[in-house]
DNA sequence: ATGTTATCCTACTAATGTTATAGGATTTGT
DNA sequence: ACAAATCCTATAACATTAGTAGGATAACAT
């Protein structure tokens, strides 16, 4: 299991957002400059993450990005769903791959492990990342 | 995110072995049969299994796989890291790959994701499994 | 109008990881 | 010696990841 960059960088790109102060948004541009990614690479992480509505803008020289949420209403879930469409555990997804799966007691356990770890992902919003809510260590 | 073949084809592996009754263990040829599992590609799951010293067998002709463990004492983790060392998450695993991690909330939240995660694999016996003991739905 | 800035959009590519298969060496029971 | 079964190494097709490249488009500034 991996975490990739595509989402690592939109999970960054989100929190440059949600960071900034200027009520005109951030420039894609600056954010390339802030997190240390490609302008080109980012154009694609941006793309997902507007295409999800989680992010706006309008269009031209001078109009940078915002959340279309309060940063309380938006979980890591969203912005990893982003990028994929759910965690991936083939005999799940997929029927097919598997014809045991009427009476399969993997399977079983993988169904609730993937409810568990959207759980997970879901209960964290974007603003308890920035100001780390939590107090852990 | 991802769950590989190998690791579903080493839990379904690890259940087969778990729910023999026969006191000799369980053959990897058997395990190939019952569990629809190229014998080829099997040798692979069980060398990982064997190697993390979650099974045991004689060589030769008769000898079949047995657990080393209890199966209550055996998680959904150890099967886990038999086929990869640990959830990856490239920021905290290689520093090099980023400068920034000293003071990045990023970062500090995958930290937390990994941990919690692991916690959930960890939490979970084979015997569990096998048994559904948590009667969900 | 024209140039500048910045995003939008499509295609391509090198490297890596996944999912196996192939072929034979080794070990032990009969 | 022979058969049964595992052990071990190499290879390969395919998919995914992590970008790069090149230009089209939109709007602001002069």
């Amino acid at each position: 299991m991996k975490i990739n960059t595509k989402i690592r960088y939109g999970m960054r790109a989100m929190i440059d957002i949600a960071s900034s102060e200027n009520p005109e948004g951030v420039l894609q541009k600056d954010i390339a400059i802030h997190q240390d990614i490609s302008l080109k690479y980012l154009d694609s992480i941006i793309a997902a993450l507007k295409l999800k509505g989680l992010i706006a803008n309008a269009r031209g020289k001078g109009s940078g990005y915002k959340l279309t949420r309060n940063p309380e209403e938006i979980t890591v879930w969203d912005i990893y769903t982003a990028f994929e469409p759910t965690i991936i555990v083939d005999c799940i997804e997929n029927k097919k791959f598997c014809n045991r799966s009427c009476d399969c007691k993997s399977r079983d356990y993988w169904i609730e492990f993937k409810g568990e770890l959207i759980e997970i992902l879901s209960k964290k919003s974007l603003s308890q990342i920035i100001f780390n809510n939590n107090h852990t260590n």
